[in-house]
DNA sequence: GGCGCAAATGTGACCGTTCACATCGAGTGG
DNA sequence: CCACTCGATGTGAACGGTCACATTTGCGCC
């Protein structure tokens, strides 16, 4: 029976050093693999560290060392998407393993008030990295704008923060798909774009545009779109109202879905009529119907690079920079050629 | 010009104090909202506050107050989908509103070691609260045998620790569905369960039956899932090459989807050959082809709850039980009567 | 056998807060 | 006019680790 430590606090290092007749540096010694301690003593302290179940207080040793390990994750409201929340997922089991704990701040809004807000709560915790999922280009001003001292990350590339910024290569993997369409014999091709402030929206629709004017083809204006499948949907129906195209490049896959369904509905087919091409490749697009061609992004390899990153960032030691992850075409059923 | 800190460690509330001509622990009253100090003083130090880019050290004041204000997650690998995210994306914002903060654990696997390894991560952290978002029956398993000591709450009702649990009725949506399917006609209906070790799982499956058995309609034993598209679709397969049913109550959307796959792709007809029905309402379900029939669950709201709850029980002021959140029928176009 | 040196261990201060308690001054009632 | 109360503020000691430095111990070597 081990006398338990008089309060009803936590036992503390003193707690253990006592009852293992040591000093508390010793105990500290053992927390920390310090290499001179002799085996008998290290596993003597280990025993009584058991018995009081006991649990280095994370607090103080903050307070002394002035490091939280925690990295902070900005997260946009588009969180709740399989894409981001595949790559935090990614990135706290990463942060895990190099004994980081990660925090998350949830944007409500795109506000510049939100923006700071969620900044703040992640700065409040001392965080010592933070990882920004919420591409929008204010979001960034906001972060220029605050002068953050922590070193951060985004998953996007940015163009203005270049440094900072991990990505897959979405120009890359937007000329892939237009370039898909193109080869498949359409010339009338329409982009649904994501809404106008995302980077990665911004990114899609310069491939796409770029891989069109570089097979001269001729372009129409793409529609700027919301990523919602309910937008996809509306944007089909009134695209179908004049029928002048035959494929439609999608900047993600839920709005291509919208689309589809609105082609369908129309008592249209896809692809005989309109193929349609969506981008980021979620676990559900290889059962859409018909099942969607798209290009699939590795998100979970982003958010363990991204970490990669952040950590030699805080540590210091740079890393070797990996270079983009460059995104792959899947061909499913939803391309085919035009009908004539 | 303001004089700063010694050495390059951020501003103390000592500092402040100093700069602003008053004791340390004014400065902390300040800090506190502690009513009996003069305005102008408080003015004063709010602005030496301001001055000095001043933050309060969250360890220092972990350290004494032994509180982390820290509220853990555990989150199993399907924390990536749609309903689990946005329940962890309302839980953090609740959180925070309430002065809380949020850190998250991925469980990359759901074998013993995993868990403990992350409900030790958490605990490491010194959280106040757990938020269980893995229902497995063996998470809770190894959550008795660690016989945790700070409270918990799991967004699925358990039966093994009911006190704990919060959750939106999965057996009367279970029930709505089938019930939806009896009354259009449907005598010969299956089920596509979810795995059985998942808590929501097995709430569907015994809705279902008993629905069945309460209204005499004959059952098939259900088929045991994963949750993804991709069996929901070779399930569909397997299940097509005997057409003996009329209609499927899938447990989740995904599953239904990947069984619409294959029921298309064998040329038959959503709802006129087979009705589906599906679980979640997953906002893409809405655009789904056919638009699926689904129980919607208000995840945030559940969410939101959740955390009402668990800080109710950290500061001990028992929050009145709301009861569970009811789910809804939400009916599209995936089902119909069968055809005769 | 004493010396030196390295390994093993101990000592006390310090990190930035809050807590318990002390102090100080201004009003107030007898 | 003095004791008393109460509001406003100050003082010093925790909290539980790590750091820098001091001290002891063990051991090889001349």
């Amino acid at each position: 029976m081990t006398m338990e430590t008089p309060k009803g606090r936590a036992p503390s290092i003193r707690d253990v050093a006592r009852l293992a007749g040591v000093s508390h540096q010793t105990v500290s010694r053992v927390l920390n693999h310090h290499p001179s301690i002799r085996e008998s003593t290290k596993e003597r302290v280990l025993q009584v560290m058991e018995e009081l179940q006991y649990r280095p207080n994370r607090a103080a040793r903050m307070l002394v060392t002035s490091r939280s390990r925690m990295i902070g994750v900005l997260a946009s409201a588009a969180g709740v998407h399989y894409g981001p929340s595949s790559s935090i997922s990614a990135i706290e089991d990463a942060a895990r393993r190099s004994g980081y704990y990660v925090t998350v701040a949830h944007l409500g809004a795109v506000d510049p008030v939100s923006i700071s807000e969620g900044l703040d709560h992640l700065l409040s915790q001392a965080v010592e990295g933070i990882v920004v999922i919420a591409p929008q280009v204010r979001v960034f001003d906001a972060i220029a704008a605050m002068s953050i001292s922590v070193p951060f990350v985004t998953l996007q590339s940015t163009g203005i923060l270049e440094d900072h910024a991990l990505s897959v290569d979405q120009i890359a993997g937007a000329r892939l798909a237009t370039r898909h369409l193109i080869e498949l014999g359409h010339r009338s091709i329409f982009h649904l774009a994501g809404p106008p402030d995302w980077i990665e929206a911004d990114a899609r629709m310069r491939g796409f545009l770029a891989e069109m004017s570089a097979q001269d083809v001729p372009t129409t204006a793409p529609i700027l779109g919301d990523w919602t499948a309910g937008f996809g949907y509306r944007a089909g129906r009134e695209l179908l109202r004049v029928r002048d195209f035959t494929a439609v490049f999608s900047s993600n896959d839920q709005m291509a879905l919208g689309l589809m369904h609105a082609i369908l509905e129309a008592g249209l087919r896809v692809p005989e009529d309109v193929s349609v091409v969506g981008f980021d490749d979620i676990p559900e697009a290889a059962h859409f119907w018909p099942p969607l061609t798209t290009v699939r992004q590795d998100f979970a390899e982003l958010g363990r690079r991204c970490i990669e990153l952040l950590l030699g960032d805080i540590d210091e030691a740079r890393i070797p920079y990996r270079g983009n992850i460059q995104p792959e075409l899947i061909v499913r059923a939803s391309t085919a050629g035009p009908a004539f």
